[in-house]
RNA sequence: GCCGAUGUGGCGAAAUGGUAGACGCAACGGACUUAAAAUCCGUUGGGCCGUAAAAGGCCCGUGCCGGUUCGAGUCCGGCCAUCGGCACCA
């Protein structure tokens, strides 16, 4: 009658019947300090996944990859006696929302809600043990009421480059706070994008188009909103070091803070009251420093410049503003650059050097300007020749090769001060000789920028600022959340002006104010979400103190325990989020100077075909299929079964089938079809002891399955389990206290199938109680590990030429003497002279000849 | 260009410096079945020798070239390829 395929075993019933009991029992509601139920005897685990944006397309196969990593440990830890916080929630600001309701009109809070159901749908069928009572949204007001909060306390501080933390800015004494608040307008040159009719920050401009559909971008002056993030780059390079994370990330964020070395230097300008100053890593190459060179936007070239040379340099800036970051950046260009009629004296020759301006120099690093040194920079080299300015050797290399153009470290040359000395000493002493004379000093640079906040968008939060009489002022708390008004067109203007500049009543705050209108970017709510999921509820305070205090505790630097996601967002998010957290430590608002302690990346899923899953390709594979095919465990365990977490792997369907299989073949180890096709608990099930071997194999299981859940190779986790299952098929008696243990390893893979089985246990066993999810986490016992023999492996010069069955107490001697009277290797050594014998005990003998 | 990761059967992979390929997929053979599916059992890195068939034996093999070591997939040096990040940062 039915053509459908019945199923290996009853998936279909099972596992909504088990979801179901959790979410009616709320299972894995982790309780906070002083509510009911919370248990202060133990230790708290805190482990977290980087929360999805909810699109339209619904969950792919890769983003429960991570998850289910993080539901095992949080399953084990539960069982370990942790008290788990393990949340979920929306990222839902950003662009594919806005701009499908520029298409459709509709609401962005609709399609928000309706993907949030979708996703949410999704990740309940994969049974995910999330504490959902803590589900957060960032577009919920309750949520961005207290991003907005956020912002406040970021605007209303500034670093105090003495004590090197965030304050309050009333302990400003300067005159302007308004030049060093940690939240500033500046107009700066932004990457702006004519289709999206938006700005981009740096990081969604990827070369020279942006990030999102790949349009056009150009550069162009703008005011914005800017998060001092630079203030605080020695202390993000710096608190890295403390961080389990993986040493790759580490590297990517401490190239992207960029810390250099180095030295500021002032070069007197001829004829004028006015020096340049310039940042280099190389004091040291100043006696070949033939020239200046500024960035064409370098604000002393107005002044400098000479009358004959005023129509050249002008021409040159128009050029430059008109290019691109790409045009700009292509490194394959040739050199331009203008001389501006204007000299500089070299500190350390007292010669006349030119001043140009380029725009391979850039405004944004350093100090605009560079001391041009074409012998030993490339670059500098490059612009030398094509200029026929001096080139002077001041370094000679230590090997046999061309001084001219060698860029690294040496012996100083030329240099009537440094002579002699290799290029660190040399740097050290042309340093102290530089600060001696007043021309320069010990200088730190960082490549970090700081950070583009605003956005000409809609759907993202409203700062909570107003204008009056030209300059900005903050909100009060109590006037948060400041909520977006309802628009009928969410186009953008096209003007650079926001589309929030469309709600002419909204704007106007007062007769004298009017309402900011660009709106945060969306890294702004995932940059604390972590800590709203300690206390979700909390409508006095963006955390509880004591929520805080508690799941972010610990005695190591950062407050959450695990935190797993992709490697998309090893810079921007994770720094932003550390940024914020240290701004809020600073101010007194949380316990923690970093927010996540453990990092793990999982690798991406590629399709069947080995690419990169896409809708063009039509290789995406959809969670749903695979869970209605073979169940939301055999999902969870192909998920995990693919290969080691972190590495790129491609899906395969086969493979699902396998694993599948096994976990048909657990419950048929324990359950039998009768006449009438019902499952029962098999009959072979009985109290009686296990075998020797079995006992050792199931003590390895436990073992090998704990330690891998520790470090995360839930690949061979699940190999060792499908040893223990092949080897009690086909047996006649199945102990029962064989079995009890592997149900409870299983658990956290496959929690439903694990679950029903345990259940049916108890229907005829009264050995245990309670539920699965109850259990403790099995011990094992190292003494039944132990083999009474082994097998050696005889080597001859390393290569295996015999094995043999020996007793692990055999001494060192014993050994020896079995290896070298086997007869296999007595064919192979007669005539031969043995050199050494090299024992190892338990495992092999290599004979020397 | 710089930085990082990866490279092992037909495929996904496993191996504290000590039996390379556990476990799974695919393939092939067998049992069960009228038949198929499902299930169960077995074989499966390559080459060669051996045998009626087996048993058995030998050589090669972890991207390439070298080194350290009694012994290297693993450690060291040099290359190559693929993927990812950064890219005029002075």
């Amino acid at each position: 009658m039915s053509s459908e395929r019945r199923k290996s075993y009853p998936f279909d019933q099972l596992e909504p019947k088990w979801q179901a009991i959790w979410e009616e029992r709320q299972l894995f509601h982790a309780p906070n300090p002083g509510e009911k139920g919370f248990d202060p005897a133990k230790p708290k685990f805190y482990i977290l996944d980087m929360f999805p944006y909810p699109s339209g397309a619904g969950l792919h196969v890769g983003h429960p990859e991570g998850y289910t990593a993080t539901d095992i440990v949080a399953r084990y830890k539960r069982m370990r006696g942790f008290n788990v916080l393990h949340p979920m929630g929306w990222d839902a600001f950003g662009l594919p929302a806005e701009q499908y309701a520029v298409k459709s009109g509709q609401h962005p809070v609709v399609t928000t809600r309706q993907n949030v159901a979708k996703f949410k749908s999704q990740l309940k069928r994969i049974g995910f043990s999330y504490d959902w009572q803590r589900e957060i949204n960032t577009t919920d007001p309750r949520y961005y009421k207290w991003t907005q909060w956020i912002f406040l306390q970021i605007y209303n501080s500034w670093f105090n480059p003495d004590t090197k933390r965030a304050e309050p800015i009333s302990t400003y004494r300067g005159s302007d706070p308004d030049s060093v608040r940690l939240a500033y307008v500046a107009d700066v040159p932004v990457n702006w994008c004519a289709e999206l009719g938006t700005v981009l920050a740096n990081e969604e401009v990827v070369d020279g188009k942006s990030e999102v559909g790949k349009f056009p971008v150009v550069r162009r002056p703008m005011r914005q909103w800017m998060l001092r993030i630079t203030a605080y780059a020695e202390r993000l390079l710096d608190d890295l070091d403390e961080l389990d994370w993986p040493e790759g990330i580490k590297l990517l964020q401490r190239n992207w803070i960029g810390r250099s070395e180095g030295a500021e230097i002032d070069f007197k300008i001829e004829n004028y009251d006015a020096h340049v100053r310039v940042f280099t890593t190389r004091p040291d190459t100043l006696y070949g420093g033939t020239f200046l060179v500024l960035a064409p936007e370098h604000l002393l070239v107005d002044q400098i410049v000479t009358e004959e040379q005023w129509p050249a340099v002008r021409e040159y800036r128009e050029r430059t503003a008109r290019k691109s970051e790409l045009e700009r950046a292509d490194l394959s260009k040739e050199k331009t650059g203008v001389f501006t009629g204007a000299y500089a004296i070299n500190p350390a020759t007292s010669k006349k050097i030119p001043i140009w301006i380029a725009d391979y120099v850039l405004l944004g690093y350093g100090t605009g300007a560079i001391g041009g040194v074409p012998a030993h920079d490339e670059r500098d080299l490059e612009f030398a020749k094509k200029f026929d300015l001096p080139i002077i050797v001041v370094v000679q290399p230590t090997r046999d090769e061309p001084a001219i153009g060698f860029t690294g470290e040496g012996v100083a040359v030329n240099s009537p001060i440094i002579n002699g000395l290799t290029s660190a000493d040399a740097k050290k002493k042309i340093t102290a000789w530089l600060e001696q004379h007043g021309f320069g000093k010990r200088a730190i640079n960082y490549k970090l920028r700081d950070w583009l906040f605003s956005r000409q968008r809609y759907w993202g939060e409203p700062f909570p600022i107003v204008w009056e009489n030209g300059k900005h002022r903050a909100l009060g708390e109590k006037e948060l959340p400041v909520v977006p008004p309802p628009l009928d067109d969410y186009k953008p203007t096209g003007t650079g002006e926001p589309p929030l500049a469309k709600a002419k009543e909204w704007i106007r705050y007062s007769d004298k104010a009017l309402r900011e209108t660009n709106t945060m970017p969306q890294w702004a709510g995932s940059c604390w979400y972590y800590l709203r999921f300690c206390d979700p509820h909390n409508d006095k305070r963006f955390v509880g103190e004591e929520a805080e205090r508690y799941w972010m505790g610990g005695d190591k630097p950062g407050g959450v325990d695990l935190y797993v996601g992709g490697t998309e967002h090893a810079v921007l998010h994770l720094l932003y989020a550390r940024f914020w957290q240290k701004v809020l430590f600073d101010l007194g608002y949380v316990s923690k100077p970093e927010p996540f302690q453990r990092l793990v990346n999982q690798g991406i899923i590629l399709g069947e075909d080995n690419q990169k899953m896409s809708k063009s390709r039509g290789n995406i594979v959809n969670p749903d299929d695979v869970i209605d095919q073979h169940g939301a465990d055999a999902f969870r365990c192909y998920e995990m079964f693919m290969g080691p977490l972190e590495q790129i792997k491609p899906w395969s369907m086969r493979g699902v089938e396998g694993v599948a299989r096994f976990l048909a073949r657990v419950w048929r180890l324990l359950m039998t079809e009768n006449q009438a096709g019902e499952w029962e608990l098999s009959s072979k099930i009985k109290p009686a002891d296990p075998s020797k071997a079995q006992q050792k194999v199931l003590h390895a299981t436990i073992k090998k399955v704990t330690k891998d859940i520790e470090s995360f190779s839930f690949n061979t986790a699940i190999s060792q389990m499908m040893i223990f299952v092949n080897a009690f098929t086909n047996v006649q008696i199945i102990p029962l206290s064989a079995m009890r243990p592997l149900l409870i390893l299983l658990s956290p893979f496959a929690p439903h199938i694990a679950s029903e089985l345990w259940e049916r246990l108890n229907t005829r066993f009264s050995d245990a109680h309670g539920d699965m999810t109850e259990q403790p986490w099995p011990e094992y016992n190292e003494r039944l590990l132990a083999e009474e023999e082994v097998e050696i492996v005889i080597q001859i010069n390393g290569k295996l030429r015999d094995r043999m069955k020996m007793s692990v107490l055999a001494t060192e001697e014993e050994l020896r003497t079995a290896a070298l009277s086997s007869p296999k290797i007595q064919d192979r050594i007669t005539g031969k002279t043995v050199r050494n014998v090299i024992v190892v005990p338990k495992k092999l003998v290599n004979i020397v000849v």
